[in-house]
DNA sequence: GACTCTATTTATAATTA
DNA sequence: TTAATTATAAATAGAGT
């Protein structure tokens, strides 16, 4: 979906692999909120980077997001 | 991506929303293991059909994905 | 419902501003 | 560096099995 073929393997040139992310992370989302309406499905999607930031997406309020602390340890999606 | 723009909009036709689900579900968890692979990141996506199946798609087992019971009145993932 | 085919739309890699 | 641009790879809509 670009000038050349990717190989699917870890993006080595950091600033290479932090484009990358942004761009398909995005797609990802897009996606994933494309798909929730079009066939009136649940989903979530989470992301975490390497240097731990936080990433989601939620179709709806059923699933309840939950970020105990800044520091992220845990992260809960819970179905209710 | 198809023979013909498709508005993002719930899809009425109870067997075209099943074929668009199964096609588009599968190119989303497609995309989260390329976008895992190539960032060297962690995704955890989990799609609720309306029936109550579950599909998931996890990149890495920092997450742990719970199945209390067969029902998924609760279902969580917890990123350790 | 799950495949195959392929015309067409969409996402995006590389480039440029 | 952040934001467009654009050529091309990739996903997929619709039809046929």
């Amino acid at each position: 979906m670009g000038r050349k073929k990717v190989e699917i393997k870890r993006i080595e040139d950091r600033s290479s692999r932090q484009a990358t992310f942004s761009k398909r992370r995005s797609g990802l989302m897009k996606k994933a909120n494309q798909l929730s309406i079009l066939c009136d499905v649940d989903i979530a999607v989470v992301v975490f980077s390497s240097r731990g930031r936080l990433f989601e997406f939620s179709s709806t309020n059923r699933f309840l997001l939950l970020f105990p602390n800044k520091e992220i340890t845990l992260f809960c999606v819970v179905f209710i």
